[in-house]
RNA sequence: GGGUAGGUGCCGGAGCGGUCAAACGGAACAGACUGUAAAUCUGUCGGCUUCUAGCCUACGGGGGUUCGAGUCCCUCCCUACCCA
């Protein structure tokens, strides 16, 4: 199922292959989000074109709108969505933390209200395996309580005793519900900023046995040395034969940093939120067009800035992007100001195609053992 | 020529004697977003300075009433609509 094809001698970084019931991709990588069953502003064949290999959509949000009648219908979200390739899902774990204020936790799940309507809906970490199993999900995540890093050490302990309670009840619904045809399942590390705690998360998780390891709860505002520091502490306890994914994360350096500590999953809605908001990633390159991961290696452009009104060169002259090789900065800020639409589409374009090249200068620098 | 309604900051538009450098929109200028309730949210937005404060200039022009006027009175100019 996952295979590593090259390990680095200097780091934790490694080339893997995973393997899913919707075809192989290729570690590291990066997933755009479809939250509801469409990275927002793009088509799957754009996707496929600026590098993306496995989407990541949302339990809970798929669950409200459309539900999974309608997805039971079609036979899956890659049929209705039109992705063909694989497809991770988020269990709603997420929701338990940005949706906080409208939602109430028990040890036997989550008692949600739904952003609609305010329709009460309850997701168990059985609700969320059959959900994922009605999507069609390629790689299930477990029902997790993402608490907020700020909490005091017994509320994130106590998250960790849920999700972990949670993570056993999903492995034994999981086995009961795949027979042939298994997707992957992957369990969620928590536990905060403490050692203790994330090594705790982490052995009992490792304990009940997955196909892959997240680690959750990282990247909501807590400083960069902390992240680090969980990452390295994790990266001895996870099975190193198993892929593990970074969830929600993030700055571009953050995925560096991740990789090195042998992360080999990601997915975040920077790239694409903002984009809409007008922010667009640029490489620093050299005068032969090369990047250097070892430095500030790119700059964060607001396109709608007055700078930008007169700019009438390229954002970025060695992007493959569409938007690169065909526009200019000053057409984009008045698309911006202006509020038309495909100003969306071509500055979520570039910012994803700016995530999928990082991905690959990454596995590049990993071959030639320069990470 | 007569009548009516108006003229407020970049634009639209509140205000009807003091608490008004003037509500609220928009534009403009900047910032934030990390397993997406986000084409969202936040801040600044007359000028100057010793900038959690002070000073100056401002509500069509001019004059007046008042301790005090964007707000009341007179007059002039302008705009829109209606009647001749």
């Amino acid at each position: 199922m996952f295979k590593i094809i090259q390990q680095s001698k200097i780091s934790k970084a490694r080339i893997g292959k995973l393997k899913t019931l919707h075809g192989m991709a290729e570690t590291p990588f990066f997933m755009p989000i479809a939250t509801r069953g469409a990275v927002k502003n793009l088509s799957p064949d754009e996707l496929k074109n600026i590098g993306a290999s496995v989407v990541l959509s949302n339990t809970f949000h798929l669950f409200i709108k459309p539900g999974l009648d309608i997805l039971k219908k079609v036979k899956g979200l890659h049929n209705f969505m039109g992705w063909q390739a694989p497809i991770l899902t988020d269990s709603g774990g997420y929701q338990v933390f940005s949706l906080a204020k409208n939602r109430k936790i028990t040890d036997e799940g989550v008692e949600f209200k739904s952003p609609y309507d305010g329709a009460s809906i309850f997701f168990s970490p059985e609700v969320v395996i059959d959900a994922q199993k009605k999507i069609g999900s390629d790689i299930l995540m477990v029902l997790d309580e993402c608490p907020s890093f700020i909490k005091d050490k017994s509320v994130i302990e106590r998250a960790v005793e849920r999700t972990t309670l949670w993570a056993k009840r999903s492995r034994v619904y999981f086995k009961k519900s795949f027979r042939a045809k298994k997707p992957l399942l992957f369990g969620i590390v928590q536990g905060g900023i403490f050692k203790d705690l994330r090594e705790k998360s982490a052995q009992d998780l490792v304990k009940i046995g997955f196909d892959g390891y997240a680690i959750g709860g990282l990247c909501l505002g807590e400083d960069n040395q902390e992240t680090k520091k969980v990452l390295s502490w994790l990266s001895d306890i996870l099975p190193s034969d198993k892929p593990r994914y970074q969830m929600g994360t993030g700055f571009p350096e953050q995925i560096v940093q991740a990789v090195k500590l042998g992360v080999d999953m990601f997915d975040c809605v920077l790239p694409t939120r903002n984009a809409r908001h007008g922010e667009l990633f640029v490489f620093k390159r050299n005068h032969k067009s090369e990047i250097n991961l070892d430095k500030n290696f790119y700059e964060k452009v607001k396109i709608g800035n007055s700078q930008f009104k007169n700019d009438f060169k390229s954002l970025d002259k060695f992007c493959a992007c569409y938007f690169c090789k065909n526009f200019t900065k000053a057409y984009l800020n008045h698309l911006f100001r202006v509020g038309e639409p495909l100003y969306q589409r071509l500055a979520s374009l570039h910012n994803l195609r700016f995530y999928f090249e990082l991905m690959e200068k990454i596995k590049d620098d990993i071959r030639k053992g320069k990470v």
